[in-house]
DNA sequence: GTGAAAGCGCTAACAA
DNA sequence: TTGTTAGCGCTTTCAC
């Protein structure tokens, strides 16, 4: 690390002005010029309404957010809980809250909880602390009575992509047992019969429903469920191309293999590139996720699409009008609603459909 | 979208307790619950502690960080501008930077410009009003002189991995004309000279400097520069494979190219394999930024590893020292600091390398 | 060791 | 239409 060049200083600066000093300065009271920023400007005569403007713009002023959030008992910032920035997923998921809170006055409060219960609740805990108005948590390891517990302290809590195993609070998500029989149906159709799955962390509802779809799937299918073609894993590529080498080293490969989702997936094709095994001849892959980089050219990953750009979508308006709703209506009594979004199966090369080379995903920015 | 399920209600909670509360249960006054808190517990007598530490439990108080921010004028947030989290440059930033504020008593608070000054202005406004203590922007497309205005209204900023032409601020980032060389020195070793520039927007510096790097190792090595063979593009995947094929379209055809980043290199390929062109037998490609996906195995792109964890902790911690600095010593005069790392080029197949299969990138979470 | 009191910057009745 | 007066919940002298 180098240091380099050195040039001018910043000047010692003034404090902030505050709406005293526009007061003064416009020679009326606080009163009148937090009215004026209230929108209601209306109730200020336009003569008034000019010297406070200009005012402000003489000093440059900027309300302070966290003055007038403690005096107003809410802070517009609502608090997005996330496992991780680096799985795609996450990103597609935040970009659909944005989509909806971007053009409200709210602000978003970002935690990753890395997928471990304990930083979750630290997370949630600073947010609450912040006066958030409301969260959306899109990782859930914590138990449910935890979560329960943080919606009956008066937060608005909406629940996206991960669910409990009981619907305590608001909650959207995909059909993850659906998804799974999708992708499963799918293999079977290709002719495969010994068809294996890497399952998420099974403290987590959704990966064990992928898992009960997957195991519903095969039964109704008639297809006896192999215990040793079941391999558990963390949810990361590297853990994924782990369990996809236990999966080559078994003495009866499987001829396929769903994976609970994508970034495990692409650890399976990465362990695959390694060993030689070829995608999808030597084995076919199915993920979960629908994430953009799996329509890469190189590729090309067959996989059940979770909808995270309208789950984040839905959840953002949920939570609005959670949020909307408790503040009018006082704090009456609601019950949970649990919006579940039909996942749609993407069909690539990986899972040995001939599919013809699609245009990748987005990737945006520079 | 399905509505399903309808359980138990939400009770009226009661209101959250304030330090107040918690000094009437413990029988004491709200200035030692404040003290309890300020970390100087040893000004509390041990059985005092005690009961306020019971009252706590009781009430379950937790800290309102709102109004302890106004009183002591600080926020222990600080503001992060990215362009979009859809490209994976910036998580893997913003992973650096939670490396070292994570473990501090920081938040942060998440801005998403899509690479456009005026939401950039917008997010920043709304950052200084929510008085965050500090500001590192990885995205800047606004102009020099806005952002010096920034620095000197008294915000702690520093810019990560973009920096402005003159050195006004506080700026961690590579040398993008050096990595840029390196690109093209390297295509140069493979034999090419007709090598193609696929350059991002000019008025954001970085890119500038690599369209520099890129010509100067032309020069340098006697090799004419082609005007039609450098084509502007906007950052994402989308505009890169528009680029590409407007290279492709070429009477004589470029036998290599450099791409200023990795999303647009991923549009290369994805243009690339829409129009059967092989790489690198056709087309050698390298990128810029090193983002993760361009290690997955179908992928393998050549490029300049920009270094984004690194950047993003080096920002941190110049951050973290600055808003210290500006606490205690008063608003003294202090020199923007600029510090320059130096990128990697990180050899695979896309550029004409037999590479070895090396393992991929991260991918972390669910 | 502990408490009383005066803010931090803004909003929200209620008067005027 | 504008100003007065209390707070919002916490910290911070400065006495006791």
């Amino acid at each position: 690390m180098t240091i380099i060049s050195v040039r001018n200083r910043f000047p010692t600066s003034r404090p902030r002005a505050t709406i005293a000093d526009v007061a003064a300065a416009a020679g009326v009271s606080k009163a009148t010029v937090s009215k004026f920023f209230g929108g209601k400007e209306y109730y200020v005569a336009a003569g008034t309404r000019q010297r406070i403007a200009d005012a402000v713009r003489e000093l440059d002023f900027q309300p302070n957010a966290i003055a007038q959030g403690l005096s107003r008992q809410r802070s517009d910032t609502i608090g997005v809980v996330v496992a991780s920035v680096a799985n795609p997923f996450y990103p597609e998921l935040i970009a659909g809250i944005e989509d909806v809170i971007g053009a409200s006055e709210y602000t978003l409060l970002l935690g990753s909880s890395d997928g471990q219960a304990g930083r979750e609740a630290r997370i949630v805990r600073s947010m609450m602390q912040r006066q958030v108005d409301g969260v959306i948590m899109a990782s859930v390891t914590m138990q449910d009575g935890e979560v329960a517990r943080l919606a009956e302290s008066g937060l608005s809590v909406v629940l996206a992509s991960r669910n409990l195993s009981r619907s305590l609070v608001d909650t959207v998500m995909v059909d993850n047992v659906g998804g799974a029989r999708m992708a499963v149906a799918h293999l079977l159709e290709h002719g495969h019969r010994r068809i294996a799955h890497i399952s998420g962390p099974q403290d987590v509802v959704p990966f064990r429903s992928r898992l009960t779809g997957f195991v519903e799937e095969l039964r109704d299918h008639g297809v006896a469920v192999d215990a040793d073609l079941i391999v558990p894993s963390l949810t990361t590529a590297a853990a994924g191309a782990v369990a996809a080498e236990r999966l080559l080293d078994l003495p009866e490969r499987p001829t396929a293999v769903f994976v609970a989702n994508d970034s495990m997936a692409l650890g399976v094709l990465e362990a695959c590139a390694r060993r030689g095994v070829r995608i999808p001849e030597d084995l076919a892959v199915v993920g979960f996720d629908g994430i953009w980089v799996g329509g890469l050219p190189g590729v090309r990953l067959t996989t059940v699409d979770s909808k995270a750009r309208e789950v984040g979508r839905s959840a953002a308006h949920l939570l609005a009008a959670r949020i909307d709703a408790r503040r009018s209506a006082g704090a009456g009594e609601t019950s949970p609603e649990t919006r579940v979004l039909r996942p749609e199966l993407v069909v690539r090369r990986s899972c040995g459909c001939g599919a013809p080379d699609a245009p990748a995903g987005s990737g945006a920015g520079p």
